[in-house]
RNA sequence: GGAGGCGUCGCCUAGUCCGGUCUAUGGCGCCCGCCUGCUAAGCGGGUUUGGGGCUACAACCCCAUCGCGAGUUCAAAUCUCGCCGCCUCCGCCA
């Protein structure tokens, strides 16, 4: 939910917002006028109620026929009061509904456009020239079914499509990730968490989950909970209804869980290998920060993305997202895309996304500064997605006879391993 | 899953039986001041959160807030119902 002063008093400031995500601003008009209704109905509703509550009080010493009349005028007052209160309620739901239906403000630096108005922010090594080395690269659903590390064929036979089983090294390699990036983040100063991958719909609905993105999110059946896709719901809905003390920021945790898409609206696409399924795991980095600080600590959260996927030896560049293709609570994203060899371009591995205070005001996260008590922000940043990071790792680092070289960083978190080899032809 | 107990403004706690001077008591902690060579002790004051009015996001006034929601009532921390959470015991289980 973005501040809801920024609606009242730089109604403008909301609409261009708006545009540049490419929607409209009817919604700016609908909470304007739903405000105006909702102080109407409170004046109206808080003056009912202090007349009862001062009647109320003289009641019990009354007698007689002054009790009778204040009783006959309490009465009626009672009947306005609930009236009031109800339409005050509904005024209420009016102007939330509005408000909470506006995405967070796009940053001014963000580029406009939709999902193919990114800017290249930097690209960071060059894409490997099989050609010159003389063989045509794998893909990594061979290699993986070559190393005995993914066997999607019992993933389909078991649950379906987009599921898979990492087997053997591809299982150990999953391991290994998890630990390279815990290790990552406990040097940073993360706290590291295993996050729940069910939620009430609080959480989901507080990160903005339940909105566009709602095709995507599994509910389940005969309960009042969901899937996340993401350990940042699990993390943002932690601190809800809190106050925290404002010198303790930034709180930051590394948090592991595994994460469910129903990949609704997107058949069709990648549906070979591991690059898009509906269930993987991911060690995310979420942090609770100052606004004034917000900003800075993006950059430190690609900052540590970058680190990581430079321990993984990898090719990758740097996008700067486009305000449309942002999600619902982020003011600024940027994604790291490695290089996929035989896709012959660059793939989302990591994201990272500033949210502001837009998830802080609708779980109720604050912070209190000496005596006062502001909003904060929340960031997240994904360190390792696991199926992509093993797809990255595969395609990249392959030999011409299958085997993978194993990444120096990685290489302690599998016992020293330094190549995978085929287990089959 | 079953039975019982509990949920009060940071923490602990009074109040709930028997509805109204509850504007929620006291202690701890914290903040400010006095005292003091410095500290401690002592003394005095302050200390839930959100919203509305008015406005400087001060002061002041008002409304809400006693786990959440609904109900009864002129009036609910207090009575009724539902839900949630925690604790104890039993059952089951990794």
């Amino acid at each position: 939910m973005i501040d809801p002063r920024i609606v009242r008093d730089d109604p403008d400031r909301v609409r261009a917002a708006q545009a540049k995500r490419g929607l409209s601003d009817e919604v700016v008009d609908r909470a304007l006028s739903a405000d105006t209704t909702r102080r109407a109905s409170i004046a109206a509703y808080e003056a009912k109620r202090a007349e009862q509550k001062q009647l109320g009080k003289l009641i019990p010493q009354a007698q007689g026929e002054e009790k009778q009349a204040l009783l006959a005028r309490t009465r009626t007052l009672s009947a306005e009061v609930k009236q009031a209160e109800a339409a005050q309620g509904a005024a209420e739901a009016g102007w939330q509904g509005a408000l909470r239906s506006i995405p967070n403000l796009a940053a001014d630096a963000a580029p406009a456009g939709g999902e193919d108005d990114f800017v290249v922010i930097e690209t960071i090594g060059t894409p490997r020239d099989f050609e010159a080395e003389g063989f045509t690269p794998r893909d990594h659903v061979e290699l993986g079914r070559m190393l005995g590390a993914i066997d999607l064929e019992r993933g389909a036979k078991v649950s379906g499509s987009r599921f898979y089983f990492l087997t053997g090294i591809g299982a150990q390699l999953e391991f290994a990730l998890v630990a390279m990036a815990m290790e990552l983040a406990r040097n940073a100063g993360f706290t590291q968490v295993i996050a729940p991958s069910l939620v009430k719909p609080r959480a989901m609905e507080g990160t903005g989950f339940l909105g566009q993105a709602a095709d995507d999110v599994y509910r389940i059946e005969g309960e009042d909970l969901y899937l996340v896709g993401t350990s940042e719901v699990a993390m943002a809905a932690y601190h809800s209804d809190e106050i925290l003390d404002g010198a303790a920021l930034p709180l930051r945790y590394a948090a592991f869980s595994p994460c469910f898409r129903k990949e609704a609206g997107s058949h069709g696409k990648d549906t070979k290998g591991i690059i898009r399924v509906h269930w993987f795991d991911k060690v995310e980095m979420f942090v609770y920060t100052t606004l004034e600080d917000a900003e800075a600590e993006h950059q430190r959260l690609l900052g540590w993305e970058k680190e990581f996927l430079d321990k993984l030896e990898l090719t990758y560049q740097v996008i700067d997202t486009a305000a449309g293709d942002l999600g619902l609570s982020a003011t600024r994203k940027f994604d790291c895309e490695a290089w996929i060899p035989t896709q012959g371009r660059y793939r989302e591995l990591t994201s990272t996304s500033n949210c502001t205070d837009f998830q802080t005001r609708r779980l109720d996260t604050r912070g209190r500064f000496g005596s006062q008590i502001r909003p904060v922000a929340t960031l997240n940043g994904t360190l390792t997605a696991i199926p992509r990071a093993i797809v990255a790792i595969l395609e990249t680092h392959q030999q011409a006879d299958g085997s993978v070289t194993v990444p120096l960083a990685l290489q302690p978190h599998l016992g020293g391993l330094q190549v995978m080899k085929p287990v089959r032809a």
